[in-house]
This record gives C-alpha cells, structure tokens and sequence, in this order.
DNA sequence: TGTACATCAGTGAACGCGCGTTCACTGATGTAC
DNA sequence: TGTACATCAGTGAACGCGCGTTCACTGATGTAC
C-alpha cells in the first residue's frame, strides 16, 4: 500500500466515481452529494471540477455505468438459454433483482433532474440496456412487436418501483424473493 | 374580498395545503420546501408547525389528498361502464391521465422519503386507490385475481413512471396521448 | 352582561447546518529544444 | 542530458444561499363564573 500523500492523485477520476458509488448506496440519492463524494476520496471538494465539470457530471457517469450494468445483467440472463417463456422470465427476474439490489443507483438511473437528461452516451446506454428485452418482444406472437416491448419493459418497471417504493411490503410476507418469482411467472403468461 | 391583516388566519390549515400543492406544481418536488409554502400563504415559517407538525407531515396530507383523487378519477372511469375490457382501458388512461397532470403530486405518492410512512391515513388511502382495479381484475379468467391486480397495477404504474420520467419522448413523437391510448389498448388485450 | 384567564395560533429573529461553486493559488508533470 | 516553460490537477478558503426547526414572545379567542 503506497498511502504516501501525494499532490496529484493519479487516479482520481476512478477514485471519484468509486466513492460515489458507496456513497449513493449509503445515503440514497436524496442524500447524495458531491463534497461528501469529494471527503470520501481524500480530495478537497473542488477537485471533481476538473474531471466532471459539476454534480450532474458525475452522476450522469453512475448513471451510464448503471445501464451498462442492467444491460449485462439481462444479456446474461438471456445467455442462459431455454425458450422466450424462460428468457422473458429471467430477463424480468434480472431487471428486478438489479433496482432491489442498487436502489439509489435505480433511482438515479431515471430521475432526470440530477442528471445531464441530453447526455448522448446517457441516452445510448439506456436504449442499449433494454434491447435485450426488445429482442425478445419480437418472439411473441400476440402482441406487435413494439409493444410488446414496451408492455414488458412498463410491468417490470412498475413492479421493481413499487417493490421499492414499498408498496409490497404488506403483501409479500417475510419473503419477497419468492413474491416477485411468483408475480413474474404469471407476468409472463399473459404475454405469450 | 377582505384582506385586512389579521393576527389568525382563519382557515390556515386549508390555505397552506392549498399553497403547496401550487408549489409543488411548480417547483416539483425536489423543489418543495416549507419556508416558501409558507410564503406563498403570507405567514411566518414558523406557523405551519400548529398545523402539521413538520414538512413531512404536510407532505403526508397532500398525498393522501392525491390518493383520494386518483382513487375518484378510476372510480369515475369505471362508472362509465362497458365491459371488462372497455373499464380496464379506462381505469388504465385515468390512472395515466393522473400521472401526467400531477406529476409532482405523483412523485409525491410514491416517495416515502418524504412522507410519514406509516401513517395509517395514507396506507388506508393508497391502498384504497387501487380498490377499483382490483375489483376488475377478479374478472379477467385468464389470472389469478391477486395477481391480476398486481400485474395491471405494475403495468399501468410503471408506464406512467417511464412517461414521467421522459423515456417514451423519442418514442411517442408529437402526439404522445394517441401513444398513450394504443399501448394502453395493447396491454388490455394482453390481460383479457 | 362583564370579566378573568387559559389556551391557541400566530410572529420574527436566530441557530446550526451543509451545500455547490468560484477564486486565486501552487505543486507536479511532461514536452520542446 | 538538462532546462525552460506551458499545462494540468490539485488545495483551501470563501461566497452566497436557503433550509427546517426552535425559541421566547404576543395577539386573539373562547369559556367559566
């Protein structure tokens, strides 16, 4: 470990986006900030000036990295194979599973007031991370294809934010893992 | 009109939740802040503490207020009667429609962050909301009823979500009730 | 009908806070010659 | 190989802001007798 105080950080970029991470999975997005981020990565607070301009900057950076993540997550769900009753299942289960495993990071992800709403790579990163469930829309022979993507996407959605928003907690008992695979399953039957 | 300055307001408990929902529509919610409710009903910072205790519990009234209107706007689409699929379609819009109109009321509804969140009034109102689509659910042979609200209620929640949140504005192109109306009709033809 | 008095609903100043950003600066790096 | 110098990536203090809440208070109301 080299902790030796150094003037230029080497690094901070990284080091910035990674104690933010932390710092939204601690203190929600309403508590986030940027000179708590900037004290979490040993800098001063105008430090993040250079590498991203201001808070939206960075946050527009997690938020870009959160799409690329939901997108591998589904990618690799539909990896696993099994016909598009199994992949929608999957597919649905992963996109769930990532907004309850990050919840900050799902809010982030689509409140655009603290984030750079124009941001071209932000809005490639969003489009690309539901294409997997587009790709699987085009399978299903009742609904057109366009809207079977966007019902999919809108059920899963829905069910992940009010599953946040704790709109569930009443209903599901003690184990929600088992709550949410059961909805899906019955989710899923109605698209195909 | 009387206008003199009185010492008592009167009605101060009704003309401060009046001034925050105007505030709220105009700042949203991350814009909502005590002080300036407080302002705009022409009374000291200080005052709505009689009254509501703190600024959640202002906020807390304001969306049961926002519950109780959703739940009149779907109780209203389904006296228009139809069939199941005509009051689901409806149900759906005005759900929707509610969104829309009152987006920050909306993001209120659903952010516990700034609610009392076991308030007893606002669970009985909220899960009072949804007690119209409910009730059509149990009609819909082809689901569970429990999951059949479920489902519709994802559906429908998530759709207004994404629609807030800006996600179908490539997609919906200038007219974005007309989009609104088709995948609504899409997503009944998937439930029935 | 009048009055004492408790209670209530306001005031306005102040507390303590932490934020995002700007500013003038400085130490480190790397490049041209 | 050495050196001048531009550029870059940091510092730390300060600015200006507005917030939610508390505090000691006061004016108004209404009730008991």
């Amino acid at each position: 470990m080299d902790s030796e105080r150094r003037y230029h950080h080497g690094d901070l970029r990284e080091a910035l986006l990674k104690a933010s991470e932390e710092l939204l999975e601690v203190r929600g997005l309403d508590g986030f900030t940027l000179r708590e981020a900037a004290r979490r990565a040993g800098v001063s607070p105008a430090a993040p000036k250079h590498h991203f301009g201001d808070v939206k900057g960075v946050l527009t950076e997690i938020a870009i990295g959160g799409f690329d993540r939901l997108a591998a997550g589904l990618e690799e769900a539909d990896r696993q194979g099994g016909g598009t009753s199994d992949r929608l299942h999957r597919q649905g289960l992963a996109y769930i599973g990532f907004a309850m495993a990050h919840p900050a990071r799902f809010d982030l992800m689509f409140r655009r007031s603290r984030l750079n709403p124009g941001d071209s790579r932000l809005l490639a990163a969003a489009a690309s991370a539901i294409a997997p469930l587009q790709r699987l829309a085009s399978g299903l022979p009742r609904l057109k294809e366009a809207d079977g993507a966007l019902l999919i996407w809108s059920t899963v959605h829905g069910f992940a934010r009010l599953a946040l928003d704790g709109q569930f907690d009443r209903l599901a008992g003690d184990d929600l893992p088992a709550f949410i695979e059961a909805r899906m399953k019955s989710a899923v039957a109605s698209w195909e």
